[in-house]
DNA sequence: AAATTTTGCAAAATCGTTTTAGAAGTGTAA
DNA sequence: TTACACTTCTAAAACGATTTTGCAAAATTT
């Protein structure tokens, strides 16, 4: 079945198909077109079954209404969400997403930019994974809408929003110290992001703000290729190897998830053997007995705030770019597991 | 910054834009150009940077080697696994995928297909919301590749894949009588899909091969748009009113959830006060003490199928349709909760 | 040497829109 | 009668690629 096109429905109301595409645009007023033709040609077109080719109107215009998500990796919940809301806030600006994880992959991430460039998508939203600042900054050297997530580039001059990652740690010790614990491990990722190096920072600013000496044994960086299985083992270790333990502070959920798992096969009980505290919220944490306490990060305001700034840098089409970083506040969810 | 065009490289390699066309296309030996002049076009459009617009090339070839696939939800685990393993996929074929949720709702269901059709994608991959049988028709009628996943509409003729949901049930309450449970609550939604009547029909199905009497009152149907509070409610409330009750069987993973909150909140004890099966695997299920006992859906084996049907649709330009239906096996994953 | 074929590239059409410039036709005033 | 202003629409260019066709020059054959 052959698609139906303006100039089909030019010709069946006979008309030129630029009168057409006044008409279906709502420019009739505007171009004088007399009611009797703009009737005709709803008409022609509705029972044709005319629907405008976004590609054309795209390459015409020049302007997709399309942006482009690039998370780490869209089966975490935390992304999922994120890229849920922005999408539903895109909407409201009529803009659609189209998303792509990274998996935390410099090159992966170069070719998804590439990817949607080809695509023309008109601005970025992205998590950059390591060694993505050169693909990044040449975005922004050739003034495409760029907003960055959940973490910033130091060396790119770009607008970000994310969470107050080292605050919102000390403010998850702090509640750790009030409850007693002392010996608190620390376990995260070895990923050279902003986001996780500021927790780290906020774990070890905790201690000393509380005259603790710092243990490097009890801080784990698992790295970031390593085997679901490998993890949970090595998260094992640690607490087989440093019995004083009395809490673990989880750096990111799926992190946290492990523990769970490793904590379970170890057949130790929380929060009486162990205390566990994680970075970023799960439906496990709230389900899985006694219930995690963890850092909420307000993943609707994130996702508002960042579709806001590029809206912003989209439709001012001056080149009035000013960097814009943004730093919103987490919520410490106390549950039974502290 | 303006883009650069293949006329911009045309015109700085001093030749025509088609010459460059075809050089940058592999058809320079087709063509006969000189490898004098693909070198010169090659090498003027590597340090000029030019990246080829796809939505022009998609107008020109009619092509947008795009697929669209509609979920019921995607941040529900088992969509978002089927999307990611299905974009996974297609990029095999060279083929992206743009993905959307209905929320089980026709009305956005009929947007997002008059949505995908406007960006012009290729192809179709769908699990239908209850209503949205004209609009898939309509599709199948303007031979468009379709291809229906998890469910299927009696009155569409258009290929499926789903899983062997009757069946799938009944090997899960074999599992149940074979452990000696007899009094098997059934909790579902009110939806009219196919797969979830599959689903009741082979818990009813086994209960009468095993010669026990059906009670309605221990079958419970709750409304799809229940807030989450209302469902754990209810679920509670027919464990509180069916004390006889010893186990509880869901026919989805977020029922499961559901359910799991709620006998939390009852303080009963799994599998002790009552046994737990779930349709579809989760995360939760795998790590929630004593492990949940589910069903788990070959998703990697539907994705590749459903992918392989759609693109055989997509490339074979004859009109050589014809319907296919397949059905895949589930695993039944024993765990401690039955 | 003339005729033919091959080589190597350019020109132009095309996809489906939007948008600018302007062409008829009508009415009005000088 | 002419000039001018509206009204109502049309023609054509443009967006950035692909692809078919065309055509001069070079090479080959007769």
């Amino acid at each position: 079945m052959k698609k139906v096109s303006i100039k089909d429905i030019a010709q069946m109301a006979g008309v030129a198909s630029s009168t057409v595409s006044f008409v279906l645009n709502g420019k009739a007023r505007k171009m004088r077109i007399s009611e009797t033709v703009e009737k005709r040609v709803l008409e022609v077109a509705r029972t044709a079954g005319y629907y405008p080719n976004q590609l054309a109107i795209s390459l015409r215009t020049g302007k997709s209404k399309t942006l482009g998500l690039i998370v780490e990796n869209i089966g975490n919940i935390f992304f999922a969400t994120l890229a849920k809301t922005i999408e539903e806030e895109a909407e409201q600006y009529g803009y659609r997403v189209v998303y792509c994880s990274t998996e935390n992959n410099a090159s992966k991430g170069k070719e998804l930019i590439s990817m949607l460039s080809q695509r023309q998508v008109d601005g970025y939203l992205i998590t950059p994974a390591p060694h993505m600042e050169e693909d990044i900054q040449q975005l922004v050297q050739l003034q495409r809408p760029v907003v960055l997530i959940d973490r910033y580039l130091p060396a790119v001059e770009a607008s970000h929003v994310l969470v107050n990652n080292a605050e919102a740690v000390n403010q998850g010790m702090s509640h750790l110290f009030a409850q007693g614990y002392r010996e608190i491990g620390f376990v995260t990722v070895d990923l050279d992001v902003i986001q996780i190096e500021q927790r780290l920072d906020g774990y070890i600013g905790a201690l000393s703000r509380e005259g603790i000496r710092l243990n490097k044994d009890i801080i784990l960086k698992i790295p970031y290729t390593h085997q679901r299985e490998d993890a949970i083992e090595l998260i094992a270790s640690l607490l087989k190897n440093n019995p004083q333990l009395d809490a673990l502070f989880f750096a990111t959920n799926y992190l946290g998830i492990l523990g769970l798992e490793s904590i379970n096969r170890l057949k130790m009980s929380i929060p009486d053997d162990i205390a566990v505290i994680s970075f970023d919220d799960h439906d496990i944490f709230r389900l899985y007995p006694p219930g995690i306490t963890s850092i909420q990060q307000p993943v609707e305001a994130i996702a508002k705030k960042a579709v806001a700034l590029l809206m912003d840098q989209c439709e001012n089409t001056e080149i009035k770019f000013d960097k814009r970083e943004v730093e919103l506040t987490a919520k410490l969810i106390v549950r039974g597991s502290t």
